[in-house]
DNA sequence: TCCCCGACAATAGTGATATCAATACGTGCG
DNA sequence: CGCACGTATTGATATCACTATTGTCGGGGA
């Protein structure tokens, strides 16, 4: 999206360089840099240095103290549901864990989410749902993965979205990462398993008609099925599914 | 906790007086500052207001662009899990729908965190669970509130911990706002009622033994009483629960 | 006449630099 | 062992030049 944007600005430049870094581990926590230090690096100002450090300390990455100089922070104290660390993390080593417990929370809120949109969402809104179903049925019998993708995506940001909680909202763009990075690693089989689309059509209609239990039963059942297969291919402490072949993995159906 | 160091610094302070003013609406979307007035208004140099916008920035309540100023953002583009936000929220009029949505998002995530820590907790760590379980009955039996908040709030933290995921562990202050916002607005009964203490049980002694779909089942049963509570009293669209008196409530267990 | 488009200028953020103040860490002396 | 002092480093200010954006104005075409 804006990428443009992100880097409009010198700071943000040395936040895509400095933020990734510390994300990745490359610095220990207790790492100390110094504002000079900053400067000489990237070649900038106090000013910029400052603005920087500012936002890395606003996600509690690191600490800037008096004669201390910028310490870096333990990865627990970091602000995990930051959008921005969430994208570096994903973009850099940490990725496979990272999806992982995402795709954990989409399992624990989504359910919930669906049977709050069966509640509360307003009537206008209701039938776009199986709109995108219809369209994610056509565009996955044709074999288009990316125009999927859009809809597959579309369809769990709106379950959230009319949930009414804007906290389930906030998760939207974590789910759409979760998905794009399943798809992007081959998790996803080239048509879309007919048993997921049901699941999908049941969600939707289950919305439609205000039936708050089957909609939670059915959007557990497709985040369930994306769970447990993420565990079956990837026992505590084993290699990191993401980079295996897919098939290795055994692909599974939207989610 | 570290109200000291939040206001060490003259751009947090600036950023204590913006935040919450624009978190709680008292600023349109679309609302203009420019540096200069926050210069003025605020008593501070361009550098200090620049540091405090780049934070705002960060957290997507505003966004600054060159000849237009900084403009205050649509409050769905917020990022609601920021926790200074949540807290400048917590602190404002948007403290009821604010605590609403959380323990919403409680409700979903803590029971498939119980569930998580009795399928991965380290075996050292489960016996805390029931140690502090032990104390709270004992503080409950005593009546002493705010010594079993503390203990309600740990209990719920390790949980959290123990569930071994960096997401649902960092919904941690969360949780334990949301506890010492209900019983700030005496939601508590004087003495915690006995079941939701066994319920609290339960779930100590399932994550112990590694029962994952028991602890689930029990933690659910206690988020779930909390918020058929919270719904009960508060129809949607009815008045703020938070700001009626303890007794046209009905008060809940612990939670 | 109206509308569209390009150029120009006003405006506010962006970045750099110099300088001083405040603070906290470490050392050494009493 | 504790306290004071030196010093390194951030915190804060002032001021400058630069740049991007937007609104406007004027010209040309429909």
């Amino acid at each position: 999206m804006s990428v443009d944007t992100a880097h409009r600005t010198l700071h943000n430049r040395v936040l895509a360089a400095l933020g990734p870094a510390i994300a990745a581990g490359e610095y220990r926590p207790g790492h100390v840099f110094t504002l000079e230090r900053l400067e000489r690096d990237f070649g900038v100002s106090r000013t910029v240095a400052r603005e920087a450090v500012r936002v890395l300390e606003s996600m509690r990455l690191v600490v800037s103290r008096p004669r201390t100089g910028v310490r870096v922070t333990p990865a627990e104290d970091w602000s995990v549901y930051d959008p921005q660390l969430i994208r570096w993390r994903l973009a850099g080593p940490g990725r496979g864990a990272q999806l992982r417990s995402l795709t954990e929370l989409r399992a624990a809120v989504e359910p919930p989410a669906a049977a709050a949109a069966a509640r509360r969402a307003a009537p206008e809104h209701r039938a776009r749902l199986m709109e995108l179903n219809r369209s994610m049925a056509a565009t996955g019998a044709a074999g288009d993965l990316d125009a999927f993708l859009r809809l597959d995506v579309e369809f769990h940001r709106l379950i959230l979205e009319l949930s009414g909680n804007e906290m389930f909202r906030g998760l939207a763009g974590v789910v759409a990462e979760v998905l794009a990075g399943r798809t992007e690693y081959d998790l996803m089989p080239q048509h879309p398993r007919p048993e997921a689309l049901r699941l999908h059509a049941h969600v939707a209609s289950a919305v439609c008609d205000g039936l708050p239990d089957v909609a939670q039963a059915a959007m557990r059942a497709i985040v369930d099925e994306v769970v447990t297969a993420l565990e079956h291919v990837d026992p505590p402490g084993g290699t990191d599914p993401w980079h295996l072949p897919a098939t290795a993995l055994g692909t599974t159906g939207p989610g």
